[in-house]
DNA sequence: ATCGAATATACGATAGTGCGTATATACGAT
DNA sequence: ATCGTATATACGCACTATCGTATATTCGAT
């Protein structure tokens, strides 16, 4: 999770992130539609395939770059966890933590 | 979404709000509990706030700190857009960039 | 009013991260 | 084989963020 987050942190990174939910770009256009320089494109995508979250296909000299989905999948059951504590619905987990913590 | 994700994006601070998950804690507790120094965990406690993840409620001189859902409902949401696109579900913007961005 | 406990902030040092420029690599076309 | 295009990497620099130590602040207790 620290991993994505992390990844996901950056502002030129997440505008990536967020154009390639729109479906896979090569490298130029991403540099030309987000107003970037070539080696800032490769290096956050590097980052960014580093991290899990985009995966690449080589077509000729171009790489095509697309999303993968677990990171999002994992996200989002990381993210059930806080629903489900707001909801009241602890499980033994985090019953056992809510009390165990407390000053004696 | 920038602004949670790095606030989040830190080590010590993503182990803080996972605390925070099972219940409020006052800093001492979470100093105790995560071996942090004091200042570290007030630090991060003032990133956290300032990016609106947590609360903080005054008990005398002590704070008892709290998430807050908001950040984390804006992160469900956001997740939601990818999801969508996964399932096809391509609203009117999605289709929009799809074409507008390609190679002429 | 004074003291101790709890928390917040200031400050200097260090490490990590992103940027720009230059260069390397891979591949199709000729 | 050579050239142009597309992408990746290397290197130096600047900026930011984190940490540790020290200090300030707030509040209850005495």
């Amino acid at each position: 999770m620290l991993t994505t987050l992390t990844a996901l942190a950056e502002p030129t990174r997440l505008r990536i992130v967020e154009l390639l939910q729109f479906g896979p770009r090569y490298v130029g256009e991403i540099e030309r539609l987000l107003v970037l320089t070539q080696p800032q494109v490769s290096k956050h995508l590097r980052v960014l395939r580093d991290a899990g979250l985009v995966e690449s296909t080589a077509d000729a000299q171009r790489r095509l770059y697309e999303l993968r989905r677990e990171p999002f999948v994992e996200m989002g059951e990381w993210l059930e966890g806080y629903r489900r504590s707001w909801e009241g619905h602890l499980d033994a987990l985090a019953a056992h933590l809510e009390q165990s913590g407390d000053d004696p």
